[in-house]
DNA sequence: AAATATATAGTCAATTAAAGTCAAAGAAGG
DNA sequence: CCTTCTTTGACTTTAATTGACTATATATTT
């Protein structure tokens, strides 16, 4: 099977996170676009298609003269992973059971993400541990 | 990657209050921008954009001869119910604004409610700053 | 003291340079 | 076929930069 333009992309873009320090990249999405021949939409495309934050990703942008597009992999510890991934997954599994709406599904897992991204470690415990509060709460009925 | 002009600026300007012991600088305005080699008005533009207060600056200044502009950038106060209740407020307001849907405003206000009741202070700070973050991505107009 | 000149800073609108949105058309896989 | 993923492009929104014009201090002259 080919692949497709959006999976080069994909990977050319990957390429470049593995190779800087601080897995991040700033890219103009114009430029790729220049590079891949296309037009800019289909890069937009690629990062919100497979640069999500359920992928561990995180994506900035700015719009204007000189703007630009971030992205951003984050590592956690394992312990830490594991700890996001539980909320992430009760999430999608209050989802299923429509305990909680898509649209409160998708502001808490953009908050877990956010959190857990920009938080001191020893501060993530007590979040993670309020945020398992609150799933329980609207879990139980 | 290019930074803007603006950028450059911004940096510049924090670089010299962080050096200072009372955080606060005085400039004048046409002096940085001879300096930057651009319009007066764009070092206004930078001031206006990336030292509001919501970011935990104050400016002030002065026109005319020996006029200035000063710029200082104060401590957030994490004073423990007053962030709560700024939260909350701040979700009703995107709440009639339909920034954010009823629902999802409903279980930000119970992971506040529940954060702020079993945190201790020092880690509602950062749950405070989190939470102002995922607010203001939401805020759009 | 009042009037005038000079030196600053602010405002606002125009221009330009990105990035985002959305829906429709096309391609690939089952 | 039918469905899902990809590709495209027309249109929208936002950010940066600039400059002409306005407002307000201070300095100088009368």
């Amino acid at each position: 099977m080919k692949k497709s333009l959006a999976d080069r992309i994909e990977q050319y873009l990957k390429v470049l996170i593995e190779r800087t320090d601080d897995k991040q990249i700033e890219i103009q999405r114009s430029e790729l676009a220049e590079t891949f021949g296309c037009v800019p939409s289909q890069v937009t495309y690629v990062i919100s298609t497979r640069f999500t934050e359920f992928e561990g990703y995180l994506t900035e942008s700015r719009r204007g003269g000189k703007g630009f597009v971030r992205i951003t992999r984050y590592q956690l510890e394992d312990e830490e992973n594991a700890g996001r991934n539980e909320l992430m997954t009760w999430i999608d599994e209050l989802l299923q059971e429509k305990a909680i709406t898509a649209s409160q599904g998708e502001i808490l897992q953009h908050l877990i993400t956010c959190a857990f991204k920009n938080m001191p470690p020893e501060y993530r415990k007590h979040l993670f541990k309020q945020l398992r509060v609150v799933l329980a709460d609207y879990t139980r009925y």
